[in-house]
DNA sequence: TGAATCATGTAACTGGTTACATGATTCG
DNA sequence: CGAATCATGTAACCAGTTACATGATTCA
């Protein structure tokens, strides 16, 4: 789903500018999407051009005008549409993964460091998610089911990942101490063969 | 982490051709990163030029000549350097998560399609996942710790999705079944705003 | 016999990132 | 007084996707 349609969405709340648009994706929609400036701008200018939001602009002393959006019948529509077309698809992409995957060529202490940083990030997650849960739950914000959802959805993958990491830490790193046998297998055939320096 | 990097990490096992590689991508690799002929062979012949890699040909009846890869001094010393500099990022991408927080724009029929996609590829990962995860256990493959934390991460990850649906899906849809409420609140400051046509 | 697998690649496109440019205001 | 915030945008760049092109072989 791209940031133009991700826009249209973000408009569905309500008026909005460029930059509280950016908000949206270091907030709330940061945990399963991203956009930045350089591709939020052209994507409004293209919506207005298609007529898909309507722009008003709000005169400000020493700063650019504000540029208000708001959605049409029109992009609406077409934000609907577009809900109704997208398959639900869920990626990861995850370096993290990858240096795991190639932990045994890692020095040990590098892979300590990485367990932590991943964990730093987790936790803000977390802390981040639960944040808002509070605030829903407390009835100080009204969201929609899917929203908490989502939030419920978030919380419950990061609790599960630092869970993962606490339990299995500590073998990975000591494999990698023990300096492990680097073998890893082809996809299908193996090929027998030792390493190789050209 | 750019394919390339990640090409010179599969050599790391031995060698193999750009088919080869794009097997990983569709077995193993799948979980974290993609990538497709379309951009593993221009990286290959780009790694080739760096002298990262070596490429013989091994030619055959009927078919391309298959040209196998392996990795030199070089391309190892390259690809640790990259692990050590890599952070350990962990991003989804998820137009699931989309979906579900515009849930109450979305007949409840659809909705149900939509979980009930989510669980099927939930499920998927499971299995491919719980397979792979009995080869190891089983003393069949033989793998690094880190590979095996994968695993076991990639499990729980999908195991915490698939629970987490279970448990609050027909709220969910009963909500949008309700025709709810359909109030988000902007990112910071609630421009009162009531749904407009233009 | 028709689909899937093996096996290579290129070219056009697209969507998003990064860096740049500008500059007042408010907060600590 | 300096950093962060508010507020807009553009232009160059880049990585990866999609579609195309080719064609024998193997399996159901």
């Amino acid at each position: 789903m791209d940031v133009k349609t991700l826009c249209l969405g973000i408009l569905t709340a309500g008026e909005a500018s460029g930059y509280d648009i950016k908000k949206y994706f270091e907030c709330t929609f940061r945990h399963f999407a991203v956009a930045g400036y350089g591709s939020i701008y052209p994507a409004l200018a293209e919506l207005t051009e298609k007529g898909l939001v309507t722009c008003r602009e709000e005169p400000q002393t020493g700063r650019p005008a504000r540029k208000i959006y708001r959605l049409t019948g029109d992009g609406r529509k077409a934000f609907e549409d577009s809900l109704v077309r997208t398959p639900p698809r869920h990626k990861v992409r995850s370096e993290f993964l990858v240096l795991m995957y190639f932990a045994h060529l890692l020095p040990p202490e590098r892979l300590d460091a990485i367990f932590d940083e991943r964990l730093a990030d987790i936790h803000s997650n977390i802390e981040m998610l639960e944040d808002y849960r509070q605030q829903i739950e407390s009835g100080e914000e009204r969201v929609p089911t899917g929203v908490e959802f989502g939030v419920n959805f978030g919380l419950a993958l990061n609790r599960a990942a630092k869970d993962e990491i606490h339990k299995h830490r500590d073998r990975v790193v000591d494999g990698a101490r023990r300096g492990e046998d680097a073998h890893i297998p082809p996809a299908r055939e193996s090929h027998e063969n030792t390493d190789n320096e050209d």
